[in-house]
DNA sequence: TTTGATATGTTATAATATATCAATACGGAG
DNA sequence: CTCCGTATTGATATATTATAACATATCAAA
């Protein structure tokens, strides 16, 4: 499955991705424009989380003259959609995995390689909502980041400490 | 409960904490500096997240000639004991109410008000963490914030659209 | 085909955070 | 006590992340 750590094909999951957000943006009138389309393939081209500044310097390096807010209004407009979410922790962003409506996203950072999962099981978000709805607070976002090392990177550390 | 959106005896909760923190300090041999005690009174004068900015601002008011290392520094001391914590949403920080060594803390932010209220159930943290860990992930930090509307705002609301 | 709304181009700047290095203060060993 | 190593502070500069503002262009509906 695409949205763990494991292996997969990605090629696939990149094509199946565009072609979920073309549908839903020819669905509900978004316009999925030159820049939004390509800020977006950069980063299904990676589970890792890009900063802004490494969208923009991918574009510099493919000839656009693209200034920051370039970036910054195609990553809202991803955002806003649900095609994309911010990790507030590493102040960067992914494409989006789940094609779930209102889900409650959340996601495994690994502080070594960058690569970027998001969790499948819903229960901790759904149970953080409850408790929070129980507080009498009304959550518009929630914000599920954990921070660590990934499965290959927990190898590699080991194998170091030898 | 001071952690909660409720009233209660602010007073003696910034006492408490200053308590808390200073004998945990002693007993560490951490020292508690001019400026690190005076950026957690700020933080524990409000149950809302101050930036950086925010407490050089209050810094400078005072008559202190402090520039941004002094804010960060206090902060990264503050943050790194478990004395605060970060809120990555919102970049701005918030003094910890809990005083347990290992707690996996957990926000919900006021959008309007900028209140903040540390949530008391520690379970959707820990079903976070087993989640996590049932991937092969081995978590370092997590981020758990909710974003909405507080109680009292969630009122005000309501007052303004009739 | 005008119009209104949405998107882009461009420049500038705001907001958040860290690097660096010299100077000082602290606390334990002798 | 005084020396020494470490932790902390002071001060300047700069890096990183993000937005404001406004002119121009494009789209799609009346």
């Amino acid at each position: 499955m695409a949205s763990g750590f494991e292996a997969h094909d990605h090629t696939d999951c990149i094509r199946t991705a565009m072609a979920r957000v073309e549908k839903h943006c020819a669905e509900k009138s978004l316009r999925l424009t030159k820049s939004r389309r390509r800020v977006l393939e950069l980063l299904l081209s990676e589970h890792k989380a890009l900063g802004a500044y490494d969208i923009l310097a991918q574009l510099a390096a493919e000839g656009w003259n693209a200034q920051p807010p370039v970036a910054y209004r195609a990553l809202d407009f991803l955002v806003k959609n649900g095609f994309a979410h911010k990790l507030e922790r590493v102040n960067a962003y992914v494409a989006c995995i789940n094609p779930d409506a209102d889900h409650l996203p959340s996601f495994m950072i690994c502080r070594d390689c960058d690569a970027v999962a998001e969790a499948r099981s819903p229960a901790h978000a759904r149970a953080f909502k409850a408790a929070a709805e129980a507080a009498g607070f009304e959550i518009e976002k929630t914000v599920l980041e954990a921070q660590g090392l990934c499965p290959s990177c927990q190898s590699a550390e080991n194998e170091t400490q030898r």
